[in-house]
Formats: structure tokens, C-alpha cells, sequence
DNA sequence: GTTGACTTTGACCTTAGGGCAAGGTATATA
DNA sequence: TATATACCTTGCCCTAAGGTCAAAGTCAAC
């Protein structure tokens, strides 16, 4: 039998870890000791404690740790589904950090080009337009941010389902509108919409008005940088907000195969500030 | 200006994290009502907002950013800097993933041909060797695990200095031993020695005896591996610890270019276990 | 018998916020 | 004008994986 600090020394692991293990259940001593406490950790302890730290390295949680540990039967296959799937989230982290190198670089070449970080706002060009009034046929949902891609694509195909059974004539791309006033991890209140030609049941009257408009070429720069651009166009030449925000899909992401053949125009509803008071 | 669900909804941050970001003085409303405690933001904040995101999307601290914002004198030049240093951070990152994925992909390639994940303890060996008394020249301080590397080279270079200054004969490699019996976060108790050929002043006797020995040949399948095998070993056979671990670097692990060429000799002194009671 | 090394529990700290509750406020509509 | 509803406030507890003390009990060696 071990002492803990004999054990921990063995095994690379500080007595504090240890205990926090045996607290959560990951790795309990094989005796204690009633009468005072004491921990002691057997031999073949030595091997756990090993594989532990193996799926460790390999960044699994403590929890995710534990369920592959308890689940002794069939271990192996487990075991190899958990690693198959580890590795494809660590492969997804290393893209990711890969585009945020990409995204370095690309700031630091412009800083010692003398270049703000920030002037890639610069060429974000905001207009005043008149939107004429059309009828939308819509869905309206909660929608999660990383499942925006999948909602996209999910509502719009009922929505065109809905069309062609319907005989309706499309107008104008796809549309995008965000109802939320407040962003939260909730999810936004999202309404996918369609343009159509007749006013029939399911269709709503859609009037924007004046909107502030902004067309992005290529993957978007963030919405946030698009809404502070023409915030601040407002601002200056006092108008202010009016309706909720929404945005057109000009081309179909989902069909187009390089990032920059996008097109997606952003439109941001305002009307003249009274300027009484 | 902009209340705070207006703000949030722009910049696509929550409110809770506003008021956070507002409570740690990272960015702070430009405005509050002093009647209601009303948050109001102004359109200059969104930029700052969404310099703040950038940051945060190359994975900043929060308290990292705010020392960048805070340093608006050169900031341009700090800015830079920073980058730089964070660039440098995530290649490493992407570096230690890569050597992640070799190694589960080498598990899951085991597994696959049937092959426990833990297999290659097998192949771990241990002998019983009887190591004659020495005299040793050694430094003997606390060390962390990441700055290892640092302090070997920095005491080796110490003592074979000393050695040649006062013309000792070296007769064997350098060793290091651990006298800690727990392993902490703190560091570890470590001695870096050199055996030498003459007792003399500074020097110190080194007997460790009866020995379990193991010899690692290319880059260490960590040393927790190793102690695990040896007490595995001392425990089927009836002996137990008899004092600190200790290694002996057969090759100069700053000299050595590629791992495979590393060996590294790892002793373990034991003593027959009094079989009474 | 005493010292020093070892062990125990417990409480609080870390990052970057999320979630919920209770209560106050602003505004649009009827 | 009354009310409904959306919005805002503070406050408290929660996360993961332990680290950092502190006070007190215990072990082994000399």
C-alpha cells in the first residue's frame, strides 16, 4: 500500500489532485485508514492512474474520464469510439486556430503597414434606401447561433416546399430577420422569410420603409461590425433605429461553394429623428 | 446613446456579459442613470466593443485586453507586441495538437489491431542491479516541470565548470535525483550531480545499493510510466523503496539532436522486504 | 519525548460569465 | 389613464480542475 504523497510522487500527481479525484468519485483510495483518515492506494492503482492521465493529455474531462473508466465491459470499443471522437474535436481546434492565425497575420501586416486593426471598417459602406412594402411567407423561431446553418437550410426548404405546393411566386432572395432586441445565448428570435408575389393565408405584410443598407462581398466580416457602421452612419446624420434588423441572402449559402461568391445585403430600418425637444 | 439590450443586440454580446465586462472596468457604460441605474452605451463604444471581440476571438485574457486598452499612448506599438507574442502562443498550441493527434492516433491504431492502450507498459524492462558508492559534485534545488529543461543546462554547465577549474575526473554521465516525496505544483526537490573520482571538498558520498534499473532508449515514455513498471516490479518480488529516485543521462539531452538517440537510465533503490509480521 | 515530515478537513480563490429570482421602470396599447 | 409586457437592476449561486493557505491531528525517526 501507498501513502498519498508515495503515490503522488509516482505518479506525477499532486496530493491535492488526488483527493479531488477520490472527491468526485474518478479514483478512490483502495483503503482508508478508519481511524485517521489516511489514504492508501494499492499497486494496481498505479495503472489507473496512468490511464487517467493518458486520456488526459488527450484533453477529456474529468466526467468524460470517468464514464469510459466505468464503463468496464466492451471497454475497448468504448474506448475506441471516445478517441475517434476526440480526435476529430481536437482536429476541429487546430482549423480553428489555424483561421486565427490567418486572422494574426493578416492584423499584424497591417499594423506595420501603419494600418489601424480596426480600418477594415473603413470599407464597410452603408446607404439610405426606400424598401417598398411586399408579403413574406415566414417561419419564426428561437435559433441558437452554431445551429444557425442547419436552421437556415431546414426552414428555407419547408418554406420553398410551401411555395411550389402553393403555386406561389417567389420575388426576391431569402430573407433574415432578427427580432431580438437583446442578444443572449438563448438564442435570438429568428424569422426566415420569403418574398412572394400574392397576399394569400400564412403571409404578412412586410413594410421596412427607410433602411440603412449594406451589401457584404465574401464571408461576412461579423454582423456586430456591419450594425456599428451604419449605427454610426445613423448617429451622425440623425436617424435612429425603427424596426427590427434583417438581412438578405442575395446568393444561397448553402449553394455557393467559395466563401467569396457570397453576396448578403443588411438592411437596418430607421426613420428621421424628430428633432423637437 | 444606447441602452444596454440596444448595445448587446448590436455587438452580439450579452448583457450579462456587459455588466460583467463593466464590474472588472474592462468597458464602462458611458452613462448611468443615477435614478434607475440605467446602463447607456454610446455609438463610440461599439468600436470598442468590437475591438474587444477581436481580441477576445484570438484568445486574449480579459485582463490582457484590458491592460491593451488601458496603454493608449503607442499603443499601436504595444498593440503589435501583444500579437506578436499571442501568434507565437498559438503556434505552440497548435504544435502540442499535433503531437496530441500522433500520439491518439497511434492508440487508436492500436486499439484497432486489438491492442490494449496501455500495451506499451510491456515493453518497459527491470533489473535488480547492485550500484557501487560514488562521490558526487551536485546542486540540489527546487525546479517546476516546464523550466526542466532550463535548469539542467544551467547547472550542468555550473558543475562541469567547477570540474574543470579544480581538475576533477568525471566518471560517469550526469544524474539527476528527486527528493521530493510529493509531487506538487511547486517544483520538485531535484538534484543535478556529476560522479567524480576524487572526494574532496564539495563532494558528497552516494551509495544507493541494491537498485531497480531501467533503461529508456529515445524520448521518455514519461517517467510515471517507468516508476509505475518498477514498483510493479518491487512489489511481485518483495522488496520495497529504500530512498530517492534518481536518472542518469547516458546522452547529453542538449546535444542530442534527434529524441530517438536519447538514453536515459532510471534507478530505483529498494531493499528486501523483512518478511516478519 | 520531541522534532519534522506527512496527512486530514475546510474555506476561499481562480475565468468568464450563465441562470434564476425579486423587484423596479419604460413604453405601447386599449 | 390603466395595464400589460418588455426591459432593467442587484444579488446570489453555479461551472472545471484544482491551487493556496490554515489549523489540527499523526507518523516515524532519533
Amino acid at each position: 500500500m501507498l501513502s498519498i504523497g508515495e503515490f503522488s510522487n509516482i505518479c506525477k500527481v499532486s496530493t491535492k489532485t488526488l483527493r479531488y479525484y477520490a472527491e468526485i468519485g474518478l479514483i478512490l483510495p483502495d483503503e482508508i485508514n478508519p481511524e485517521n483518515g489516511y489514504r492508501y492506494y494499492s499497486i494496481e492503482q498505479l495503472e489507473t492512474m496512468l490511464f487517467i492521465n493518458r486520456l488526459k493529455s488527450y484533453h477529456f474531462s474529468l466526467e468524460e474520464i470517468k464514464t469510459i473508466l466505468e464503463s468496464e465491459e466492451s471497454q475497448d470499443e468504448k474506448l475506441y469510439f471516445s478517441l475517434t471522437r476526440k480526435k476529430k474535436e481536437i482536429e476541429k481546434q487546430v482549423q480553428e486556430f489555424e483561421k486565427t492565425l490567418d486572422q494574426l497575420n493578416n492584423d499584424i501586416s497591417n499594423l506595420k503597414q501603419g494600418k489601424s486593426i480596426m480600418s477594415y471598417l473603413e470599407s464597410i459602406d452603408v446607404k439610405l434606401v426606400e424598401v417598398p412594402m411586399m408579403y413574406l411567407l415566414s417561419i419564426r423561431k428561437m435559433v441558437h447561433e452554431y445551429d444557425f446553418a442547419e436552421e437556415y437550410s431546414n426552414c428555407f426548404s419547408k418554406l420553398f416546399k410551401k411555395i411550389t405546393d402553393n403555386k406561389l411566386t417567389m420575388i426576391a432572395p431569402p430573407m433574415v430577420l432578427f427580432h431580438s432586441t437583446e442578444f443572449s445565448q438563448l438564442g435570438l428570435d429568428t424569422e426566415f422569410a420569403v418574398p412572394v408575389k400574392d397576399y394569400v393565408t400564412g403571409t404578412r405584410n412586410f413594410h421596412p420603409g427607410l433602411c440603412l443598407k449594406t451589401v457584404l462581398y465574401g464571408s461576412y466580416s461579423d454582423l456586430s461590425s456591419v450594425y456599428t457602421k451604419q449605427c454610426e452612419w445613423a448617429e451622425k446624420e440623425g436617424y435612429e433605429s425603427n424596426n427590427a434588423l434583417y438581412e438578405v441572402y442575395v446568393t444561397d449559402p448553402s449553394q455557393v461553394s467559395k466563401e467569396s461568391e457570397l453576396i448578403t445585403e443588411i438592411y437596418y430600418p430607421v426613420k428621421k429623428k424628430s428633432s423637437n425637444i
